[in-house]
Formats: C-alpha cells, structure tokens, sequence
DNA sequence: TATTAGATAGAACGGTTGTTCTACAGTCAA
DNA sequence: TTGACTGTAGAACAACCGTTCTATCTAATA
C-alpha cells in the first residue's frame, strides 16, 4: 500500500524542491536530511551534487507545464500557444514563483563543463521545436524565426517577473504573441 | 599625471569585472588581490562584500549602455528604441557576453534582504522610464505598455543568449520590437 | 613635532561546503 | 551459511567562505 519510494527517488525529489526553493546553492546536508537518504546513497546513485542538480533538470524538462497546457487549450495551434503565456500569467503571480529553474542553473553553474548545461540546451531546444511545430501547422511563414520569438518571450516573462510582477509581463508578452502567431480563426 | 586612483575606486573597478567574468560567488580575496587593496579598506568603505556589490551594480546603473546608443542614434523615437536592439545582437554575440548583470544578481542572491536588491529594482524601472518616455514621444497609445514589453524582450534576449547564442534572440527581438515602436516615419 | 586618519599586510576565527571514509544493519541469491 | 549488494549513521577531511583582529607604515593636519 503505496510503499515510500526508494532513496533515488527521494532525492530527486527533495532536490526539485528545494534547488528551486532556495537556490541550486542548497547544501548537499539539507537535501540529504530533507530526503532522509544516507550520504553515501548520493554518491552511490549520481556520483556527486553535480550529477544529482543534472538529473534534476533532466527530469523537470520532462514534466514540464507547457506541453500539458497546451493540449488543454485544445486543437487550434494559435489558441494552444497563447495559453502558454495564461498560464505564464498565473506562474509569475504565485507565491512560489522564482524564476525559471533552467536559467536560474545556466546563470549560476558558471563552469562551462557542469552537465547540467547539457540538459538545459536540451530543454530550450526541445522547447523551440515543440513551438515551431505549433506555427508550423498555423501556417506561420517563418516557424524557426517564429519559435525563436516565442522563446524569448518566455524567458523574458520569467526573468523580468522575478524584479517587477507587478508589471505583469506575462499579459504584456501575451499581446505579443498574439501577433507572432496571427490572427485567431474566426468562425466562417 | 595619471595619479592611481584610491582603494575604493580601484576596489570598484576590480568587482565590477570579477562578479561579471566569475559571477557574484568569486571570493572576496580574489577581488582584493586583483584590486591590489588590503582586507581592511573593503569593510571600511563598504561594510562588507554585500555593500560592495549593491554599489557596484549601482555605478553599473549608471553608466549604462543604453543610453548612450539611443543618444547617437538620431532623434526620431523609433530609430533610437531599435539601436538598442542593434547593440543587443552585438553584446549577446560578444566573446565577454555572460547574461545581464542585475539579472543574474536578483537570480543568485536568494536572500530579499540583500541591499543589491534595491538597486536592480531601480535599474530597471529607471530603464522602463527610459523607454516609456520614447514611446510617449512617438505617439504610442499606451506607453507603459510598450515599455513593460520592451523590458521583456530584452531581459528575454539576454537570458536566451546565454543557452542558444546561435538563435540570435536579439534579431528576433528588434521585429518584435518594430511592431511596438509603430512604423519608421518615411520622408514626406 | 606630535597626532590622527587611512592604508597595508597577514594571521586567525567560525562557519559552511562537497567529498571520502569506516562501521553496521538488512535483504536476497547462490 | 556464505556472499554480495544496498542502505543507514556519523565521523572526518580538506578547501573555501566572509569577517575580525593586531601590527606596521605613510601622509596630511594641528
């Protein structure tokens, strides 16, 4: 009856939480406790910190909100794009927003041969491709162009958030999309 | 001729290009051994490591970039809001390009308490301002508005610059940023 | 000249970091 | 049982952090 996961899993979990909490600067000593895993496990299972804040990304790159919200907002591409930037608007304005968990890494993890760098290009770019798909099928002229518009957007909402929400950057991109994607189908 | 400047000025310059190089994180010893300056003229001008870099992104405020490019853009609004895109795609593809300084700043000091806060918070609505005063001189219906969307693309192209250079965020920023700006005045 | 303030040099402190290590307990298979 | 594996518990390590301290030197001021 729903057994408590393994020491992997708890540390991965623990890690998500608080690297995005407090920063990826968290000590190896409150994840551990917070996980209540050995130390020895941690090294066992990721070969150090490093390893443990890769795996982190690669697995939050995974889940991640936008694929889900999109296909809640239906079949239209143009329609499945702008509820991004609703949902961007409701991410900004809660109380446990902190940013964008990749940027926050790429910023801070200034060692240029940190894995972690590899799973956050491997996010953008997945990103970038799942966006271009989008305006592809709205018939965009210029999907790379316009993916890369997209993108920018974003992470110009969650980098702008963090020092002025109450500029709410969200619903001030979401004009913009608006025209990246074009007009939205009227009925006919 | 050419006196050497003080401690607290040589202190400046040296933090100014380490936190930026090396990130906020360098030790304050590598900092002291660069600015040549003893342990005791840090805490005597600025209390501490944390005074120092609030003053630094201060003076870093202040001599910002762009301003200057707007000043010798010309006169019409339009033109001068689309150089500072201009210079954007020549800094993010800069050898020394290492993300925007107060974002990263409000990004890696997770304390709110951090007098560096203060700062950034300045920097950018001071920039918003900048912006916001353009717009309003080239008609824009709500410069505000406009404004907050220009910070948002660039704080965008500066944080996507950093994980894929190559998509060229500040080239697809400047067509984001034509459609805000309005049309160019053509000759009449 | 005597005094005071500012700067330098370097030791030292207490705290935290990530990592390695030893010792011990439980589990499953040969 | 024996053995290998996986986990826990906690000591110990070396390195680094920001800060404080004492001591000495210099230069301008009274």
């Amino acid at each position: 009856m729903n057994a408590r996961p393994g020491p992997r899993e708890r540390l991965l979990d623990a890690a998500r939480d608080l690297t995005y909490a407090k920063g990826v600067h968290v000590g190896v000593d409150v994840i551990l406790k917070e996980a209540d895993v050995a130390r020895r496990s941690l090294y066992q299972h990721f070969g150090g910190k490093d390893g443990l804040i890769a795996e982190v990304l690669r697995g939050a790159a995974g889940r991640d909100r936008y694929r889900r919200v999109m296909d809640e907002a239906g079949d239209d591409p143009r329609q499945r794009v702008l509820a991004v930037f609703d949902e961007l608007e409701r991410i900004t304005t809660g109380p446990a927003f902190h940013g964008c968990r990749f940027t926050a890494a790429e910023i801070i993890l200034t060692d240029p041969a940190h894995p972690a760098h590899t799973e956050i290009r491997a996010y953008k770019d997945g990103l970038h491709q799942l966006f271009a798909t989008e305006l592809h099928r709205a018939g965009h002229p210029d999907a790379n162009l316009g993916a890369n518009q997209l993108l920018v957007l974003i992470d110009g909402v969650l980098a702008h958030a963090i020092t002025r929400p109450d500029a709410h950057p969200a619903v001030a991109a979401r004009a913009m999309a608006e025209v990246i994607v074009g007009p939205v189908a009227a009925a006919r």
